[in-house]
DNA sequence: CATGAATGAGGATTCATTCAT
DNA sequence: CATGAATGAATCCTCATTCAT
């Protein structure tokens, strides 16, 4: 009889593949891209070697997996977060604070995202590129939105939106090496605050 | 006659040391930590693989003498810009702007120091967190004192230092990245002023 | 369905695992320990180089493998001769003749143990020397217990023990050596009956 | 002005080349052939690497000058003793009695000799083997004679030779070992005994 | 689908030896 | 004679990936 697939299967081999992905979270986070042997992510995820293979082509295909479910979170986030706001500014604030809680909730994550992904491989470079762009043209277009209807002064976005990513970026990357602020999140307030002085908003 | 270690030797030598690092930071650069293989950056400085352990312990030393050295320059840097200014922001202005020519010098290092330190072993990254600290403190400790001259209102100032130093450091990294801002040097004093303002300095 | 480790496969590894000690055994005997490569046990088993590791930590622990080989079966022979004689001096002749037996079959590891071991590293000569003690202690124990027992004259038992099993060591090693004597076993009797005369035995 | 080698420079040379063969003593002993570099020889010997290959063509070359200056003392220590004696058994005595004296003078040779040459290189053997068949040959040929003048009765020389050499090496191997016998020379006549009843000499 | 034994290329490091000084 | 910097071949070991079971 013809194998069937049935729901069941295809719920075993989801949480299989979350498994992985979880153990190669863990992994990498704890000894980074280079210290991280195949067979030790296997063994956490409690599979065998060769079963890594059935699920993620490579190495880095597994490691790439990590870097845009880090991208993936933030974006959905940060879309979500910013369907509840009208204002430009007040998107623009729920956009940072929406990425900043993803961080603050997945620490791994972002460790390899954010710290580890670019000293791993120049070939990661790229995708590390992209998360920041990311984020610094949603930064560019509010600002430029929100100049543009007269409720901020004229302002050189490109730098600014830099500029504002920098702050919790920056921010972030403390928290990731010193715990501090604690928690994450309760900078947010104090940083958008700094920015928003920095663009000349009347707050 | 026993051998002498003349000054030409002496010269010739210290020439050597010179040749290894420029080559391991070349090759470190294009191909980061773990694509560089010894071999390599001894046929770069065309000098055999053994006589890379004549100067250095090991890779890890190697890697580590380029990311003090970068870290040297930097802090050089600072304090001599530093004795030039009077004003504490003055000074403070003065610190970030030799900074950055630093880094606009020295892009190789930057791109060894800032983005791939972290990412090709867990124990590098310290080492990149020294160099954030030290920054950060550079801030901070002029934004205290700042705020107590009267010169500054009351402040945050270490999450404000932190925020300083990461409008900073976004730059750096998207001019490694893309090569904007070009040159490097432009950006400053968009940042500065951008910053006086989120501090609530009077320009 | 997941891989089963059936007996044809168990039978499989440890033929494997015999093939790599029977390598190790040849290349250690023919060019010593660090004439000996991995790589050249690896191709005379018939192996992949990183396959050795898969049944052994190290090239030390191969060697040592061997060591323990020997010792065991030495042992394991002494023992069992033992058990089908009754006097005391019959024991002990039963079991310097099973010990030579041993050799006799297994120059390449007698070879290895007793020949090259010590020099291969200062690490190896206590193992060596628990094989020469364990020898020296059954001969030991047999002649106080023969002495107790008066079928034999006051004597220096320690220091007869080493004599009389270095008399046996010598023929080894000669035997090793030049071939002589040939069959090695052929010496036993004499030896036998040169050391019962030492120690003063009626014969 | 032509170069003189007068008598100072001499001597200064031929002290040197014993530093050198000092420290190797020290550093083989204690290493091994394989884990003493040439470069901790020199340093011991306080001086350069390459001034080692002014005295010794190779490392091999060094080793084997320790080789044959142990072989050499004992010999030159056997024909001594003997020439202070007359009759052949107490010929025999003087020759193994010298050999232990050498021995117990000189324990880091009869390390490197008798413990470490036969493993650090099957090269080596042979030499060892030498010191051996050396040995027992001088056994023998008294032996022999003694044989023939009747002062002892009819015996397989070949084979008591190797015995009476092993009993004695197998005292050495264990001072060497354990220190005991402490010191090496009290096992002389006991052994000596233990030979001559062996092979039926009336003491 | 899952397994884990097997592969073998790759790389850091050591060290005997040479030779310009 | 003496030095010690320089060489580069040699080797142990790791680990991403494959594939027979």
């Amino acid at each position: 009889m013809a194998y069937q697939r049935t729901k069941k299967v295809e719920e075993r081999l989801a949480a299989r593949e979350l498994a992985i992905l979880d153990a190669a979270r863990q992994v990498f986070a704890e000894r980074g891209y280079h210290g991280s042997a195949m067979r030790d992510i296997a063994s956490r995820a409690g599979v065998a070697t060769g079963t890594l293979y059935l699920y993620f082509a490579n190495k880095e295909a597994l490691y790439v997996a990590l870097l845009e479910r880090l991208t993936s979170l933030v974006l959905q986030s940060i879309v979500a977060a910013r369907s509840t706001r009208s204002g430009v500014l007040s998107k623009l604030e729920a956009s940072i604070t929406a990425a900043m809680m993803v961080f603050a909730e997945n620490g791994d994550l972002a460790r390899i995202v954010l710290v580890q992904a670019a000293g791993a491989d120049p070939s990661f470079e790229d995708r590390l590129s992209q998360v920041h762009r990311a984020l610094a043209d949603f930064v560019r277009k509010d600002l430029e939105e929100a100049v543009a209807a007269g409720v901020l002064p004229a302002l050189d976005c490109e730098v600014a939106a830099l500029a504002w990513v920098g702050t919790f970026y920056e921010v972030v990357m403390s928290w990731l090496r010193d715990g501090r602020p604690d928690p994450l999140q309760s900078s947010v307030p104090t940083l958008v605050a700094y920015n928003l002085r920095a663009i000349g908003a009347r707050t």
